[in-house]
DNA sequence: CGCAATTAAGTTGTGCGCAATTCAAATGGC
DNA sequence: GCCATTTGAATTGCGCACAACTTAATTGCG
């Protein structure tokens, strides 16, 4: 099985073959867009995935909506207080377990759903894909992420030749 | 023309239909691998593009590359700084215009190619991707860059009904 | 020419993302 | 039961991304 052709090292340099950038400027891209959609509700992008978690499966403790979305406490305890600030969310830390923190909706964040709800649609139009390539970009990252999650896991130097 | 079947809406909230979530995991899971390839060349990833735009392009203004990475002065002042501070690129005023600064590689930044040449053959590999799904993904991504632009620029909030 | 508008960098402030560390609570081996 | 190990959050520190603003140089309109 052969993946890499033998093309001299200096092609693949080049910032047109970087995939990472083009996804990098992808996500900046989505970034624009969204940031306009949710300064409406007061959120910011990261802090909208963490409600489109607590809105799919409410009271979770931190380190659930962390594995959900690849982030540990270091991003999510300052994102959870801003939450929560925002009043959002509340944290309550966890009876049976002291040492867990449980993320609870409040009223005004269970509520906020109904305004997010026009958010995937818009963004959908905004992207110019349909349904099928959409469903076809994301099975493919989701290729290259457990691609590359197994590649750092080896932390091998991947010997390729 | 018609992009958007009659779904309902929650459909499209759940974290699994979110493009722009595989795309950011995707885009962390890359930041893994390459950093632990760049911090060989003491490099972080956007100093790494910068140093790919000027491997490409020597002597170029700061403007030039934000254009190029889609960065802003914001971004790229401190970053060129420390890359300047690192011994890989001089800064000066421009003649012609002395509201511009040029931006050039030291010798050590020449250097510093070599090494880098090994990098995208690696990240390639930890892909586990073939060369031309390589392709297709970043002409994808380019396509729903460019939408995502146009729809930032028009400030539309993208009318879908 | 003279002055308003534009342009290029830099600065400030906020929020992520992540590594590394700390601390307290829970667990497991003996 | 006791103590080392592990675990869940939080904190600290650094670098990036971006909005908003500042400063200084240039352009261009009258």
């Amino acid at each position: 099985m052969k993946t890499l052709p033998d093309l001299p090292e200096e092609e693949y340099l080049r910032l047109d073959h970087q995939v990472c950038f083009s996804l990098n400027a992808a996500s900046r891209a989505f970034g624009s867009v969204y940031r306009v959609l949710l300064s409406d509700l007061g959120l910011t992008y990261p802090q909208y995935l963490v409600m489109i978690v607590l809105w799919e499966d409410d009271d979770l403790p931190v380190k659930r909506i962390g594995e959900r979305l690849r982030l540990d406490s270091g991003t999510l305890s300052p994102l959870l207080k801003r939450l929560e600030s925002a009043g959002f969310v509340r944290r309550e830390r966890s009876a049976e377990d002291e040492r867990s923190v449980t993320v609870r909706l409040t009223e005004a964040g269970a509520a906020l759903r109904g305004r997010a709800l026009r958010v995937p649609r818009q963004i959908l139009a905004a992207t110019g894909l349909s349904l099928d390539e959409v469903a076809a970009l994301r099975d493919l990252l989701h290729r290259v992420t457990d691609a590359l999650d197994t590649a750092a896991l080896d932390g091998s130097p991947t010997d390729c030749g």
